[in-house]
DNA sequence: GATGAATGAGCGTTCATTCAT
DNA sequence: TATGAATGAACGCTCATTCAT
């Protein structure tokens, strides 16, 4: 009986969920199949989480947060500049974590099914959450607040749209390209405050 | 016991199990729950089809030819005009039939974590199938014919991430939006012949 | 619609029960299997039999009859050696029709089990009817009458033990060796009219 | 729930299996028959085997161990009178287990048709093993240690058909008749060393 | 607190059989 | 008469979860 702490062990088993849905989708991520792979007994996985969904809330949450979790961004750089940085930092820990990337696209098609239709409502609030508070503090003072939220949906749609284009046809390349361009397109759209018309 | 012409009894669970995936997901559309659906007993889902698997073979067929059963295409319009046709008609199809589109994803991610790998591949030989041939007869003397393929897997391409926008927003005017950029980069980019080199 | 006739069609069935239950066993043969094997349709063997039982039970029949059908022994030979003879005979022809003596084997276990009872002993009944009457035509005046059915018993279960040994063994020369004694010990037992005591 | 060992609650469906195999045959024991017997929720079977055919597994090695299982037999008696010893000792075991002496011949047919062939060949190491060891052991100066695996294949097929013909005339007195001649033949063939020639 | 043992509900599939034509 | 179509019942098995220790 190693005494690991209570923390660590939730940990363990987020991370293990992840490696599993990658492999074998959400649905395919059986209770079994995930404690085996945190090398854990089965009964401990609902010790630490009341329900195998209870856990993949816990994912959604790691997924939402790992990828924008770098601390050195600092203040005030602008909206347009904040964003563009965040889409490209995003998308290069996706490529760098590619079981992250097919875990997060195949839990937001499970959540959108989840009898009590609130996962996925809860999923986007934590996805835009952080992402929100961001963007807020990269504000300048030229910058319109109120394009913060859009902006925000914004992103999450392109990186999930990237990720799939990326995890259909495997070619990093195109998804180079396409940052690019998404972040051609969110620097001129930005900038000019041409949305808010 | 109601005699319906096995044809039809199979089209009936095709369109039941397209519904039942929208609502439930690919893995939580249970055969007892797309029997259900169909209003027929459970036995005879396996009667029409060998299993499970073969049903959605059936769906994935049907989900890759309805959008595009529309015989008004004249040949030689050119193969711009052609796919930007396509893509809006396609697109128009789904907003209209929500569950098809809904299942076309789940079925799409379902295919990818089937065991036996050639599931996701036929799945797309018969998207692509299709296409193909509607692209290759609407060719006129001034395009290049082989620029047909990688515009079919394009317009795939395209119609998925439209579609996962769209079910993620649930919002029809930024779907004709980016409807709307995409055929003008699509008209643009076939047009002048550019990518022939 | 090849017209055959209904008594064909029966030992049709009859012969592809016997295949399919050899390489299947009993309880592995299954209505569509036995229908497939006859090139017949499935509803069509219960429109010859009334159930898989009656089939199963016709197949019974066959088996007892088939490998004593030798219409050329004569009447008065005695009952030693027409017991000899038979049980020779028995062997060879089983011998040559392996199928026979596994499907043999195999529905003497189904019938044992067969909820009801009456199966297994309509069985024996046939198996030792005919072998019955055979014995009792080759009677001659010098044979005690009252050993026939006790010698029909001991022929039944001599030709079960052979046939349990070969099909485990698949070894010929042993079969052989082993109908030899079992030839001579029967043929002792009998001439002497010692059991009579 | 009642919370008993695992390892007894193995061994309780081995005994279930058993019974129900004797009453049903082999392949007509489903686990939830087996289950009932035990009085055991069916998934419980399936928490401790991880299919019926590791059940069965189970069940062929304690039928082939449990009629040989009395430690009382010396070291060095001698191949003849151990081999002698073990067919009687086997053969009065299954008549105080006919359920016991059922399932084994039931199995072994079963075993036959077993798709993956394994099973049968697993079966036969199973029941000659504990037996091979057995008669080496008894071995005295004056045997052949060549002849302990011919004489295990013999005493395999001896109780084998001693329980065929038993099972079908279901009267004891004959049994013990061919016992009694069994265990002379053996005696005599082992004694003086014939086969080895 | 930590976990082996246990389970009700439900899964995809197959069966012998019946029915409509 | 012959047979595609249809089905209730049961199959072996897996699931997330709970309980006793």
């Amino acid at each position: 009986m190693n005494r690991i702490s209570a923390e660590q062990r939730r940990e363990d088993f987020v991370n293990a969920a992840v490696r599993v849905i990658a492999a074998h989708g959400a649905s395919g991520a059986t209770t079994r199949l995930i404690a085996d792979q945190a090398d854990a007994p089965l009964a401990s996985l609902h010790y630490c989480y009341d329900s195998k969904e209870a856990l993949f809330d816990a994912v959604f949450e790691a997924l939402a947060r790992r990828p924008y979790e770098s601390p050195d961004l600092e203040e005030g750089v602008g909206l347009a500049v904040a964003a563009s940085n965040v889409l490209t930092r995003a998308v290069d820990w996706y490529v760098e974590h590619p079981d992250w990337a097919r875990a997060r696209l195949e839990l937001f098609f499970w959540a959108v099914h989840a009898e009590d239709g609130e996962v996925a409502t809860r999923a986007y609030d934590l996805q835009s959450g952080s992402l929100n508070n961001f963007l807020h503090v990269a504000c300048s003072a030229r910058d319109d607040v109120e394009q913060v939220p859009h902006t925000t949906n914004l992103l999450v749609a392109l990186v999930d749209g990237l990720l799939l284009q990326w995890l259909s046809r495997e070619d990093e390349a195109a998804l180079r390209d396409e940052l690019t361009s998404a972040v051609e397109a969110l620097t001129s759209s930005l900038k000019p405050r041409r949305r808010a018309s």
